[in-house]
RNA sequence: GCGGGUAUAGCUCAAUGGUAGAGCACUAGCCUUCCAAGCUUGUGACGAGGGUUCGAUUCCCUCUACCCGCUCCA
């Protein structure tokens, strides 16, 4: 996408992380998380080898090093009570991963720093300059690669639907508050892809913007805004409903889903985020987390992100991202002066708070605030948005680690054997039903078994398997994580006497139990099982 | 990008400077009346490139991918 797109989103000024590396242990962290430390600093303007040591032959490519190392200059912070020997220490080491067998360190001078970031807290070594690690990855559109024709792979989706935003509302006569979603792939260039599909630079994402009306719109049509509270209602959107009742109402929706596919709260986490650690803009965001056997981490975020998207694609691209609403242009012509003069004080006391945050005069703030309001009552707005944000690599690894299981199992013959289960929420099992007749020698259960297989296909993703014995049938789809097994038997084909004709034996999967069933009741009972 | 490790069949592992084996899985057939029985049959691999050598999967170099560690937030 365009770099402008990026630019507005503010992804290009802050996806980036200055990174700084040890020159000792290697170790890599952000600049910005190395704790200011003040102290004596040592410095050396080189290191060669001590006398004797390349005389004795050792290593030529040592006295080759000696030569290297001798202009390479290198410091060192003293830790706090610790002797200058300790810092020499380090120095040493550093020279000799430069090839140096023994160094010998040169012109060592001495100097007092104070709040510096420019050594490693750990070891007191030097660190590197600062180098900027863009989590954007570029590329070049087109055949010529200037930079007129650079273009940076989606580091989410959710600007595509910001950037879309008016096209949305004005070809499909949606009114706030309704929700734009996507799908897709997003690009981002981790330093650290790891813990199987956990972290990748090339993920599936999905997210949701939801837009809403700013609450002081809410006010004028409602008269107040609805407050969230323990144990509020939340089963069905209310129109008085601010950002707050919004989000609680996301996060709950968010939650039933991860239910209705086996995540329960045993293993689904929450984290508010504390007022520190949101982003300048967003209200309020809350990450679910589910907990994965290499730790507890984050599966989908969902954020209140006031309009900060859409006032910052509108500020760069100079056209207009507001709506209007015509239903609030007729309650703000009913309020008489004093009411509306109540809600643009609010509105500037708020604003200008908000200002003095930002380090913007107050004034700046209330002048705003009242241009906000005028539009307001015109029935005129930037919609705030609730966004839940999701992985669905993420997910579908959260499922594949609740679902795994081993059983042991014992033989006839005694022996102990380990057999893998997948124990798959029936609505997320790539297979639903796998239909088997008891003997493939016999003809008339192999021609019911399809029967029974070709009916329920049509509905859902079934198989059919007459290859070994019914045990090894049933313990192929216990590892493909199939929840109900269908055997035909002599039953099912009259044998036995009518009253069993056409039942067959269902099976399930997570405890062995089988039931006798008429084939007349296999689909609603599984339909109701997955949808 | 840095450090360490790995790379042989779908999976788990062998062996070898001279035609690469097994178990499981898979295929086909026989048999089998409910939880991986048995017999027979078949398919299938040395990550890529270069070097040394009469000959390299094996020794050397380079590359690539993956795993672990460098902390991120989908």
């Amino acid at each position: 996408m365009h770099p402008n797109i990026w630019k507005a989103s503010g992804h290009v000024d802050t996806f980036s992380d200055p990174m700084v590396d040890c020159l000792v242990t290697k170790k890599r962290v952000r600049a910005d998380h190395v704790e200011p430390q003040s102290g004596v600093v040592y410095k050396w303007s080189g290191a060669t080898e001590i006398q004797g040591v390349a005389d004795a032959g050792e290593l030529p490519t040592s006295a080759l090093a000696a030569i290297d190392a001798a202009g390479v200059s290198f410091s060192v912070l003293l830790a706090k009570g610790k002797p200058p020997e300790s810092a020499r220490k380090v120095a040493i080491q550093f020279y000799q991963q430069r090839g140096l067998k023994q160094p010998e360190l040169l012109g060592e001078t001495t100097a007092s720093i104070e709040n510096t970031r420019a050594f490693n807290p750990e070891n007191g070594a030097q660190l590197t300059e600062p180098k900027p690690f863009n989590l954007m990855f570029h590329t070049f559109v087109g055949a010529t690669a200037t930079d007129a024709d650079k273009a940076y792979l989606r580091p989410e989706t959710a600007q595509a639907i910001f950037a879309q935003f008016k096209n949305v509302v004005d070809s499909t006569r949606q009114k706030v508050p309704f929700g734009v979603c996507q799908i897709g792939k997003a690009f981002r260039n981790e330093v650290t892809p790891r813990n199987f599909t956990f972290r990748s630079r090339e993920f599936e994402q999905m997210e949701l913007e939801f837009f809403i009306k700013p609450d002081e719109a809410i006010r004028i049509t409602h008269g107040s805004v609805a407050q969230w509270s323990e144990g509020a209602d939340l089963s069905a959107p209310k129109p008085n409903w601010g950002w707050e009742m919004w989000h609680r109402y996301w996060v709950a929706q968010r939650t039933a889903y991860y239910h209705s596919i086996g995540l329960t709260d045993e293993v689904l986490a929450y984290h508010w985020q504390t007022p520190e650690e949101l982003a300048h803009y967003a209200r309020a965001c809350v990450d679910i987390l589910f907990k994965f056997p290499f730790g507890t981490d984050e599966l989908e975020g969902i954020a209140a992100r006031g309009n900060f998207d859409l006032s910052q694609h509108q500020e760069h691209s100079g056209k207009s991202q507001e709506v209007f609403d015509e239903e609030l242009r007729a309650a703000a012509n009913k309020l008489d002066e004093a009411a509306k003069a109540a809600i643009v004080a609010d509105a500037e006391s708020e604003w200008a708070a908000g200002a003095a945050k930002k380090g913007v005069s107050e004034e700046v703030g209330r002048t705003a605030a009242r241009a906000f309001c005028e539009k307001l009552f015109k029935g005129i707005y930037i919609p705030h948005v609730i966004e839940p944000s999701a992985g669905l690599d993420r997910l579908a690894l959260a499922v594949l680690c609740l679902a795994y299981s081993e059983v042991e199992k014992t033989d006839p013959k005694g022996n102990v054997e380990k057999v893998n289960v997948m124990r798959f929420h029936p609505r997320v099992a790539p297979i639903k039903v796998a239909v088997f007749p008891l003997l493939k020698n016999k003809p008339e259960l192999v021609a019911k078994a399809r029967g029974v297989y070709d009916l329920l296909k049509k509905h859902l993703a079934a198989d059919y398997d007459e290859g070994g014995s019914i045990g090894r049938r049933y313990a192929r789809q216990d590892e493909a994580g199939t929840p109900f097994g269908v055997t035909i038997d002599f039953d099912t084909i009259g044998e036995n006497g009518p009253d069993l004709l056409d039942t067959v034996t269902l099976r399930h999967r997570d405890d062995a139990r089988q039931e006798r069933v008429p084939i007349s009741e296999l689909l609603p009972r599984m339909l109701a099982a997955i949808s």
